[in-house]
DNA sequence: GTCTATAGAATGATAGAC
DNA sequence: GTCTATCATTCTATAGAC
């Protein structure tokens, strides 16, 4: 399987029609939901074109095998999911700067959890499509990332915590909002209210966090 | 759906015989690994009588629906997945509790990986089948251990975080050592020689825990 | 571009020989 | 208890009418 792109039957397409765009648009909205939920084999193309609103031989004219709406998605939202990271600075303030990233990223847990749940469905099944961009891409910008985070310990401004391990630390408490949502609502009952368990959520990770690598 | 344990054929059966136990476990452990890593509607039948060594029809004899299997499988790790955090002890050191409350999940997800990746998958998928768990015993357990956590703040013992999100941070960054494996090991690439960086993991949890909840 | 109809493969489950 | 053979269903994907 390639990271193709997945377009329309090929040919005399010029440009897509306003209509084409727009199904096309309903079909991996459907798409993020399924797949996300039952994962790429749990996921019936079926299942997808009802939640698009259409049947199984239309959404088959757009998107041509189930490998492609699936590769279409993941491109779709592949550089969401790569977006906090990135934006962490080497020249702002640790303190600062890691807040925004724990914030960042439960923002997307919180605006997006579908997404979240798409990738992390991925990876439990093995990463058979995103592998090269884990070892590739995801792996370059964590390390260059990491490196930045050594810096700030080296000068004395965080303390000594391995920062490939923090790093997946703030994934993986950020992402929990979104990949357990259910059990999270389960445990919390009529104290779930959302978004005002995101409040809470929000302000303990980052009393953790800061009181954990900032020093007093 | 009910959470009974599946027998096999039930009838003239007074004792399984030892093969029949044996084949049964055999049974299991392909079912986990299947299960845990496709979920439930993406793991097929095949697939779980190929693992176990032996025919479909032969191990329907033993489990008649698909549905059985899960329902074994979920039944037999429970247990194991409950476990930790009911040994909290509210009479221990709150460092100290805390510290073996982490090491336990840690441990759990360095040797039952494909157990936690159950969970993960059955939860993803919005519990069907545990969602009674959920809103039932793990609820009433959660809220026993928070209440001990909230003891401990009130005591000044621990610093005031939201005990419910304290535990689900714990959760979080166990679990994704399991859950997100293949993800860990691309990034960490040569760097992640198992079981070496659950020790540098251990570390940065206790760590970060540690120097965050309690007071200096 | 969208539909009905259907081919062809895979899947859950059963029947019956041994 | 275990196997081969098979059924009914569901699924991906395609053909062809409109």
């Amino acid at each position: 399987m390639s990271m193709a792109t997945a377009t329309p039957r090929a040919g005399q397409t010029r440009k897509r029609t306003r209509i084409q765009a727009a199904n096309e648009a309903r079909i991996l909205d459907a798409a993020l939901e399924v797949f996300s939920t039952y994962g790429y084999r749990g996921a019936t193309v079926d299942q997808i074109a009802g939640g698009a609103g259409m049947t199984k031989p239309n959404l088959l004219y757009y998107f041509r095998r189930k490998q492609d709406i699936y590769l279409a998605v993941l491109n779709r939202t592949l550089e969401m999911w790569l977006q906090p990271l990135e934006h962490l600075d080497a020249e702002g303030d640790p303190a600062a700067e890691i807040t925004a990233y724990i914030d960042r990223k439960l923002e997307l847990s919180r605006d997006n959890p579908e997404a979240s749940r798409l990738f992390a469905m991925e990876i439990m099944q093995g990463s058979p499509i995103l592998g090269p961009v884990l070892t590739g891409r995801l792996k370059k910008l964590v390390d260059e990332k990491a490196a930045v985070l050594k810096a700030w310990i080296d000068a004395g401004r965080l303390a000594p915590v391995d920062p490939y391990h923090l790093i997946f630390m703030v994934w993986a408490t950020t992402q929990h909002y979104a990949d357990f949502e259910t059990q999270i609502r389960a445990v919390l009952g009529t104290k779930a209210t959302r978004p005002a368990h995101f409040d809470i959520a929000k302000r303990t990770l980052e009393q953790v966090f800061l009181r954990g690598i900032i020093g007093d």
